[in-house]
DNA sequence: GAAATAATTGAACGTTCGTTTTATTCTTGC
DNA sequence: GCAAGAATAAAACGAACGTTCAATTATTTC
């Protein structure tokens, strides 16, 4: 056989992306085949090379859009205010829906650094400095204006991405809390850390157990 | 050829366990074949089957025997005093010492948790559950005597844990920072995060720049 | 110093891997 | 309805994988 009907090259390339992501995210980029990959598709392994021309360009790709997206959804929250208190809680806000949103892509792009190669690698590395570099700005106004108290603004930068990422490890939707719910915890968590909490207020969602 | 002189059952042991955790920490454990390792230790690979039946056991041995030394080491600073501050500092200072010290087996211990078989899993996770435990009491029992302000004590407790651990993804001996200094920044976030800085004076170390 | 045991080699097994090549069928534009 | 291309299947490539096995040498035991 051959071309398939019904077959769509767009329609194909999504599938493999978002195969891709679920399968890499649950087994890890390594133990994927490209025979696996195919299969969940419902396609033959060869028909992968259409698209992707190698099994780390697919793994560069998926992780590199990951990161522009992140990047851009930042651009796009980003508040108008000055206010360093505002600013951050965009931030946590922002950070915690987008990773809760697309956990599959979240888990590979930190979990698969390792195999890309070394020029991919700093690609990625250089569009992850260009968001954490955000939180350390909005760390950095804080504690100039007195807004917050920290003491050392690029270790409080990475603790705190470090924390708020980490929701991805357990959450799982439909469960006793919503994204919104989570996303006010650990706000107030990031807010008592930076020394923010006592001039705070905000929509906060009801309960917590 | 066949035995070696001077070959000696413990040290080849000893050496293939140490290689392991160096590889399988730097390049993921799919990525490590067992020729490899065999290379960095000095010996073929059909040795390494004298030691560990297979791969995966070698694995799970390796973090196994990981959760069951943290597991040790807090039992052992565990500190007499009941004040939910001093045994949360306590915590924090022993987690961040053992964690920066095993960087490579911590790695290994957090990251490849999906090699393994389902009863493997569950094993390390229940000793992963054990060590948690210990903090989530801490943080109940100082949460319960006002000693801390906590919406969510399970949730904290992960948060906590994910930033305290976080220190071995950027942290590299011999820079800016000594190991104390890290665990005195990190404990004064993490008793911020916890409302509970307010009462605490500790032997604090000099400068974070 | 012979017998028993411990440690390792070297070669081989069947499987699976990422990838390439070639041929075939569907779809689209005219 | 025909030519051009896009999309896929099917088969094959050499290399690498985890693992096994028989043979061989070093060490220990008595």
């Amino acid at each position: 056989m051959a071309r398939t009907t019904g077959s769509d090259g767009g329609r194909t390339e999504a599938a493999i992306r978002e195969a891709a992501i679920n399968l890499i995210a649950r087994f890890g980029y390594e133990a994927v085949s490209m025979r696996q990959l195919a299969a969940e598709v419902g396609v033959q392994a060869a028909a992968l090379y259409r698209y992707f021309p190698n099994k780390e360009d697919l793994l560069f790709t998926l992780m590199r859009e990951h990161m522009e997206d992140l990047l851009k959804d930042w651009d796009q929250a980003r508040p108008a205010s000055a206010d360093p208190q505002a600013r951050l809680a965009a931030f946590v806000r922002n950070h915690i829906r987008f990773h809760v949103v697309r956990r599959h892509s979240t888990h590979v792009s930190n979990m698969e650094l390792r195999s890309l190669s070394r020029d991919n690698l700093s690609h990625i590395l250089r569009l992850r400095g260009g968001y954490e570099k955000e939180l350390r700005q909005i760390l950095r106004e804080g504690a100039d204006s007195g807004a917050f108290r920290i003491d050392d603004v690029g270790l409080t930068a990475i603790a705190i991405i470090q924390m708020i990422t980490g929701v991805i490890v357990w959450f799982r939707p439909d469960e006793r809390l919503s994204v919104e719910e989570v996303a006010e915890t650990y706000l107030t968590m990031t807010m008592r850390l930076t020394g923010a909490e006592e001039i705070r207020e905000k929509p906060h969602v009801h309960a917590h157990a």
